[in-house]
DNA sequence: CGCCGTTATATTCCTTCGTATATATCGAAT
DNA sequence: ATTCGATATATACGAAGGAATATAACGGCG
């Protein structure tokens, strides 16, 4: 079983990534958790780390991909907006038509690489 | 004229990055200069920076991607060897076809930014 | 031989990035 | 009112990245 480069994609805006492939995760990550404390743990990063990385996030786009609430039954909680859901599914759509397109050659680059 | 988004794509081998936009273009300012060291001025980086790039690429790809020359009429030079010129060509077709299927999300995803 | 411009490499310094830690605030439930 | 867990934010420390600088080696050419 060869172990194949992997395919990674931003998109980027004033030299600064408006979304990639550590973002949609954290997003994810929010969706299945209902935190940011929880999804950063999950994904072995600091709460800052992921704090900023929304914040920058909520701040890129439009309308805020997550709302976040302090206080509460469980002391608050973070959910991702519908309009965080869609920067999901449309990032990982956008990655797998991508992918599925350029997939001759990713193969190809990948067997000019030593193993 | 709206300034949309700019799509970025690299390969990565264990967590290093094989090739992106930084590694291509320099390889790109090589073949047209002649050497490292005016392709990092031509890309407004350190000499040493592009040299380190170039030799994480000679060590990643099974052949060489450059092949330099130290001494000689100039003081020697640096030019893209043919595996080079097929990492070069790989990958930006692999980048236009990416694009060319996702352009459609690229766009919407870009629509959700903030201008 | 000595000159020249480039590659190759080490050293130093500064900036950036990320973790760890510490508080303060919030709001439902008890 | 107190408790509790999460958000929001500041600070301090450490690691990593990149620039600037210095030096040696190289080899064709005058």
């Amino acid at each position: 079983m060869k172990p194949h480069a992997q395919f990674r994609l931003r998109l980027t805006k004033d030299a600064e990534i408006a979304i990639g492939p550590g973002k949609v995760a954290l997003l994810e990550a929010i969706v299945s958790t209902g935190s940011i404390t929880a999804a950063a743990k999950v994904l072995g990063m600091s709460y800052r780390r992921a704090w900023l990385l929304i914040d920058s996030m909520n701040k890129m786009f439009k309308v805020p991909v997550v709302d976040a609430a302090t206080g509460g039954k469980h002391g608050g909680g973070t959910v991702v907006t519908s309009n965080g859901m869609q920067v999901i599914e449309c990032y990982r759509r956008i990655e797998e038509d991508a992918l599925k397109a350029s997939r001759r050659d990713v193969k190809k680059l990948s067997g000019l690489m030593r193993d």
